[in-house]
DNA sequence: ATCCTGACTA
DNA sequence: TAGTCGGGAT
């Protein structure tokens, strides 16, 4: 049993079952990595279905105005996102005829979207997988390692670690472990399925 | 008080 | 590179 082995398999047991990780459609990624954006996760979960009810297809979002998606914002804080998120709706819908680019240069044009979002999508809508690394990887993966890691050497760790087929499910299950076993203050080593391997979990109570 | 699937601005 | 955005959950 590799690391790798347990971590899959308790993310098939334990993992979050966000309904937007089983959705290809580029619209309801787009919404939902936004709103992700450090934000809770379980209070992402009730705003973006009351969103999607309102603005049902990009195109509801687009013909909108800011002042209509606010209110959603309101609830999530980061207000600046709702203007975002309309104009990468729009720009995708007018510029790139209603399909996602897929190209490094054209996302990062995007606004919202910087390196770890860029990351995600080429992962999740473009067929390109690749490591991206939020707050919760980045401390799941330095604790494991037993020392600091900065964004740069944990994608690369990622890429060299693990196969490219396994790289999504991997970098969810890192993701999950982090919000719900590898926490900042009061980390639950003893549930954690890397125990067995992590230099952190020597120390941990 | 601290943290959340970061990105933007200066 | 540091400061800022931000409401909500714990």
């Amino acid at each position: 049993m590799s690391w790798l082995d347990a971590l899959l398999r308790w993310f098939d047991e334990h993992g979050r079952k966000y309904f937007w990780r089983f959705s290809n459609d580029w619209y309801v990624t787009i919404v939902a990595e936004i709103m992700l954006v450090r934000t809770r996760a379980t209070t992402v979960e009730r705003v973006l279905k009351d969103f999607l009810a309102r603005f049902p297809t990009p195109r509801d979002l687009c013909n909108a105005s800011d002042e209509d998606v606010v209110p959603f914002f309101k609830r999530l804080g980061l207000i600046k996102r709702s203007s975002w998120v309309r104009k990468i709706v729009c720009t995708i819908l007018e510029k790139y005829g209603g399909s996602i680019p897929c190209s490094e240069e054209d996302l990062e044009e995007l606004p919202g979207i910087g390196r770890y979002l860029k990351n995600v999508i080429l992962t999740k809508l473009c067929s390109i997988p690749r490591p991206f690394v939020d707050t919760n990887v980045l401390r799941v993966l330095s604790r494991y390692l037993g020392r600091d890691l900065d964004v740069d050497s944990a994608e690369r760790w990622l890429s060299e670690n693990v196969p490219p087929n396994l790289l999504y499910k991997t970098n969810l299950a890192l993701m999950d472990v982090g919000a719900v076993l590898c926490l900042p203050r009061e980390p639950r080593c003893s549930s954690c399925p890397l125990r067995d391997w992590c230099r952190y979990a020597e120390q941990c109570s």
